[in-house]
DNA sequence: TTGAATTGACGAAAGCCTTCGTGTATGGTG
DNA sequence: CACCATACACGAAGGCTTTCGTCAATTCAA
């Protein structure tokens, strides 16, 4: 019954990073990323034409992402105007060492094999990744 | 209050595959995988090594991972003896693709750049890396 | 101005996840 | 056999997530 003291529960309020969103949240967001800004219904005409979803769960959704500190928005427009709390790469960046850690033992080697067997890789960014190996590789020797 | 005809629920019992493990079932299939097989006893020591977890919560969890299929048990010994009841790679390669869908709009590049720019990566597994590039561009022309 | 449509805030219901407390079953020891 | 330590199964409490319904506030247009 007793809580041990622990994973530490940011208080009330926004805590800047470390909260990993949900998938319904992750949704959200990539809809955010894509066009800098949105309004509620403009999440809602992208994500309700993927899935069944009604207009007023985008909204709580939204209202409690910008409590967690995922989403912040501006009040002095009329239709309120949401964008990311957080920067999108410190996102991407935490829910890939989340995997890391989770799945992986930390190993980003397996990961790495495993994204690019699984999916078709733009020639440019295997380009990019080789030369993301050779600094690696070089600056090691 | 009515439900919409939607997601399909998976029935009662165990489906296969699809699952997404919540990260304490994660930190159970951990073990599991190093070990190949462990005994809810052998779970709880090491996971409690890290973390203040109840050697019932561990059994609780296992218990449910079974109903779910993520784990098989034999019930023939003892202090019975738990394994995987999805193959690792099939549920790492199954995070992996949450992962891309949700976050990176399902471009492995990007996912694979973040990763290798994180932690240091073994010289082995980078050499595999180019390996599978190789592969990847020489396939491709 | 007023009525219809849109937008926004709240709160509540249902379902899953996490965590144990409590009993019951089993196995080993003297 | 009687007891003690494990091992198991159940069930329940507290949180967080998901989904809306409802009602109030704003806007817009005739």
């Amino acid at each position: 019954m007793a809580k041990k003291a622990s994973t530490s529960k940011s208080g009330t309020g926004s805590r800047s990073a470390a909260r990993k969103p949900t998938d319904s949240e992750l949704a959200i967001l990539g809809v955010i990323w894509d066009r800098g800004s949105a309004t509620v219904r403009e999440v809602f005409d992208e994500l309700s034409a993927q899935s069944e979803i009604g207009y007023t769960t985008v909204l709580k959704f939204m209202q409690i992402m910008v409590e967690k500190g995922l989403l912040k928005r501006d009040l002095s427009v009329r239709p309120q105007v949401f964008s990311a709390g957080v920067p999108q790469k410190q996102t991407q960046k935490a829910m890939v060492g989340h995997l890391l850690d989770g799945a992986f033992r930390g190993s980003p080697g397996k990961l790495v094999l495993q994204a690019l067997s699984m999916r078709q890789t733009d020639p440019q960014e295997l380009a990019q990744i080789r030369k993301m190996l050779d600094e690696l590789e070089g600056g090691a020797s």
